[in-house]
RNA sequence: GCCCGGGUGGUGGAAUGGCAGACACGGCGGAUUCAAAAUCCGCUGACCUCACGGUCGUGCGGGUUCGACUCCCGCCCCGGGCACCA
């Protein structure tokens, strides 16, 4: 080739007489990219002999080509699963897709389209974008949700649960559009309460409904917490979830004004965590749901308290535990009294739309001297108030709610005498409250959990039918397990209204019954997606197994899954679920029985937002990388995803470029190309000094690596590089560079490894630094006065205190700042001394 | 409303109670080039100073400490989640 007529080369500096190709990320990561495949890279067998470590990003919702965000989750999982392989694990690096829900199901109705087709188009789509991204999996492994041969297993659990009291009917209330006649997710309800398709007005209406029996396993969700290595904050964001709290529970007559018996002979129960303050308790409150409600109201009170009801059944739960605006419209008397046990005196019953069906009894007893709520409850509706805690002295606040010695209870000795909890503190007269219900026969103490069972039903047509037959004589039937999967018909008709097509499917919904052989129809709801995502990471284990959703042993091999990774939102309620069904599955012998957790290590990453707002399809603000892969390749966005921050933050990609990265990725080649002159080889001392940098960068590398710092670590590359540049390379340095590079950005490291010395980089041992090439000469001192800095000193870094001390009184910088012997010197070998004068 | 996060140069960020601003982007300057791109090298928190050097500075107000971006208390603002409660 002549000089200047290729553009493919270029001249470096006097001593490249050797042509050096610039790099083309295009032509190098395809060819990487296929032979990751061709070769089975990332491929493991169960009977793998290396020690197994499983890697698993949560599977996606296959939306298309991959926005940022996939490529944010999808880097950090790849180069954990390189850098295990590196380690010498056999690392299972599992891929599957989400692949049933809501957006398939509305552009169906859009386009007429079957949800199938639609769903297997964006999957081709996004596995395209997950192998341009070089992510290694190994692909034989695949599971989708919508697949028969996983819909089948997903039904097969339901039916278990079923078999086992896990999973159970009742009526629960649903947002429904009575325009559209259809069921609407939350999603689909506007923030006035409104359809997003009719615009009607959305109301609730109570269906027959699944439901997983969660609530049974709340306590041992809640402590084995404790066994699982998770983010702080993910962890304490699932126990405010499952919200347990101890309390009292106990009954109250129903009565009138005056104390006499309501003619139904009706009680209510209610739960308190307070049961110490009920010599205080001016009034009740039923939820608006309760099934007293009606049952209490006196005919006078009807028309308001139905009208009220109404209203409250309309309202967001969030909107009606708000304390925001007035709260005189959010109740209403219902004419009937209870008959507090603790004073034998009558008390007013309201209902109030701040008081929940779904939690407790759906009763409270309402103390307005110790819960702000129930104060500025009393005063809107001009109930009275009585302090039961004595607050501190100067106290000028409300409601006082913390702890202290009980008064007016009783408010005088002659009102009631079995029971004195004044001058107990808060704790003390709880228990003694709670004896005393005990004793008197009136209730007991009670533990709560805020966590509620798992509506399962979905009225849809994009998910795992529920298998289970209605007969005429025998009622909700299962399905044998011999006729599974069942699944949704393909010739069906999208109605504009989103109602599910299987309603009025006869082909579908015509079937016998299992148990008599009589006419009977199928059920048309389908489960909620939740259900896939909750049990797909042991499907991985043994992916093709046609006869069990799994092999107990293959799961015992692979699980837990060692390194969990995903976003932030789905730190409640996926890894909830998920968690639950394996403890289910367990405890049913279908899993391990010791297999407790599904995710022994959790990482949490943040999430992607452009100009300060979330990014995500429905805002139509995605940037897709596609256009950065064409140009500047993959590693380069691989680098430029890693450098922006830590992991765990959000980041905002606006302004965020991959400029920097691209040029790292240039000197890195230009360092490494075989023959390359364009750095110098390293001489004497420079080559001790960088090959002592070498030693360094593996220590810190294999440091951050498994704290997650790999913005740093980023860093550290360039810097290193940037000091190779000015001291000289060695092969050391240089091969130790591409090793600890390899994870990170795996197709320039393979390339140049190969073309250096052949093989490949990712089947390299990962680097081990040499302690005794850590060690430094010298050390720079700060020395403070008062704290400020004054001077800097180059010491031995095995100084002693005195020594050091001495040094620093010693020093010309900081003598004028101090008068006279200073009055403390402390001193922190060999990095700080500070003098207080 | 409740729960969980977060506020550091022009920008993204670094600093596990001990040198605030690593590393990058952007900007400025130099080398190279006929010129440009690319590349290589240097400078770049603000203010005062010819300089040496000094003062200030991590959302706001307090506190703990010899020492606080870091820990504690109270605010303000921003982001996210909600089946949200006795």
């Amino acid at each position: 080739m002549e000089p200047g007529t290729a553009d493919d080369t270029t001249r470096h500096g006097d001593s490249a007489d050797r042509r050096l190709p610039v790099y083309d990320p295009q032509a190098v990561e395809a060819r990487w990219q296929q032979r990751w495949i061709d070769e089975g890279t990332y491929e493991v067998d169960n009977d793998d002999p290396r020690p197994p470590y499983y890697v698993l990003c949560m599977y996606p919702y296959p939306s298309g080509a991959a926005h940022m965000g996939h490529v944010r989750n999808y880097t950090f999982g790849d180069l954990i699963v390189r850098h295990r392989t590196m380690q010498g694990y056999g690392v299972l690096s599992p891929i599957g897709f989400d692949s049933f829900g809501l957006p398939a199901e509305n552009a169906a109705i859009e386009t007429g389209r079957h949800p199938r087709e639609f769903t297997e188009e964006k999957i081709v789509e996004l596995s395209s974008s997950l192998r341009r991204i070089g992510a290694g999996y190994d692909w034989r492994r695949l599971v989708t949700s919508h697949s028969p041969s996983y819909t089948r297993f997903t039904q097969w659990i339901f039916l278990k649960f079923l078999e086992n009291g896990l999973a159970y009917k009742q009526m629960a209330a649903v947002n429904w559009c009575p325009g559209c006649q259809t069921v609407l997710a939350n999603e689909q309800v506007l923030a006035d309460g409104t359809c997003e398709r009719s615009g009607d007005l959305v109301e609730a209406k109570d269906l027959e409904q699944w439901f997983f029996r969660i609530t049974d396993y709340a306590q041992q969700l809640l402590d084995d917490l404790d066994l699982v290595d998770w983010p702080e904050r993910v962890v304490t964001m699932q126990k405010n979830w499952i919200g347990r709290s101890e309390g009292a529970e106990f009954s109250m007559a129903v009565v009138d004004a005056d104390g006499n018996a309501h003619s139904s002979g009706a009680e209510v129960s209610v739960y308190t965590t307070r049961p110490d303050t009920a010599f205080g308790m001016t009034y009740a409150v039923l939820a608006p749901e309760h099934g007293l409600a009606l049952t209490v109201t006196t005919d006078e009170n009807r028309p308001a308290v139905e009208a009220f009801v109404a209203r409250a059944r309309s309202t967001s739960e969030m909107d009606r535990l708000s304390s925001e605006g007035a709260l005189d419209t959010r109740g209403v008397f219902t004419g009937s009294h209870l008959l507090n046990p603790f004073t034998q005196q009558p008390v007013p019953l309201y209902l109030a739309d701040y008081v929940l069906v779904t939690y407790g009894t759906g009763a409270i007893m309402a103390v307005p001297g110790q819960d702000q709520r129930d104060w500025d409850f009393a005063e809107a509706y001009d109930l009275p108030i009585v302090r039961t805690v004595q607050p501190p002295e100067g106290w000028d606040g409300e409601a006082y709610t913390g702890d202290g010695p009980a008064i007016n209870s009783p408010a005088s000795e002659s009102t009631f005498e079995s029971l004195d909890l004044n001058g107990m503190d808060v704790d003390e007269a709880k228990a003694r409250a709670i004896e005393w219900l005990d004793t008197w026969g009136l209730g007991e103490a009670k533990v709560n959990f805020r966590l509620r069972d798992w509506l399962l039903s979905r009225q849809r047509f994009w998910g795992s039918p529920i298998p289970v037959v209605y007969c005429p004589d025998h009622g909700a039937v299962p399905v044998p397990v011999d006729q599974l999967p069942v699944l949704a018909p393909d010739d069906v008709e999208f109605l504009p209204t989103g109602e599910s097509p299987l309603k009025h499917h006869e082909g579908f919904l015509n079937t016998t019954c299992p148990r008599c052989g009589g006419a009977a129809v199928r059920e048309t709801d389908t489960m909620d997606t939740f259900v896939d995502s909750s049990w797909y990471f042991l499907r991985f284990a043994d992916p093709t197994n046609e006869d069990l959703p799994f092999d107990r042993a293959a799961v015992e091999h692979w699980l837990p899954v060692d390194q969990y990774i995903g976003g932030v939102e789905h730190a409640i309620l996926h890894l909830m679920y998920a968690r639950f069904f394996t403890k289910a599955l367990a405890d049913l012998e279908v899993a391990p029985a010791t297999l407790r957790e599904p995710f022994q290590r959790l990482f949490t990453q943040g999430m992607i937002r452009l100009d300060g707002v979330k990014m995500s399809k429905s805002k139509g603000n995605l940037v897709a990388p596609e256009a950065i892969l064409d140009r500047e390749g993959a590693d380069a966005l691989r680098l430029g995803q890693l450098f922006v921050g830590p992991p765990a933050d959000d980041v905002d990609w606006e302004g965020v470029g991959i400029e920097g990265t691209y040029r790292f990725i240039g000197r890195l080649w230009r360092l490494a190309y075989p023959g390359s002159g364009v750095v110098p080889d390293a001489s004497g001392d420079d080559a001790l000094e960088v090959d002592k940098a070498t030693h360094r960068l593996i220590a810190r590398v294999s440091d951050e690596m498994e704290r997650w710092s790999y913005n740093t670590s980023v860093a550290a590359f360039m810097e290193f590089t940037n000091l190779v540049y000015k001291q000289g390379k060695t092969d050391f340095a240089v091969d130790t560079l591409l090793k600890l590079l390899a994870p990170m950005a795996p197709h320039v490291t393979a390339e140049l490894w190969e073309l250096r010395n052949g093989g490949h980089v990712h089947e390299e041992p990962w680097p081990e630094h040499d302690p005794a090439m850590l060690a430094v000469d010298s050390v720079t001192m700060v020395v403070q006065v008062a704290g400020k800095i004054r001077d800097r000193l180059e010491v031995s870094p095995d100084i002693s205190e005195d020594e050091a001390a001495a040094l620093a009184l010693a020093s010309e910088k900081v003598r004028p700042h101090v008068d006279g012997e200073p009055r403390k010197v402390i001193s922190r070998p060999p990095n700080l001394v500070n003098i207080v004068p």
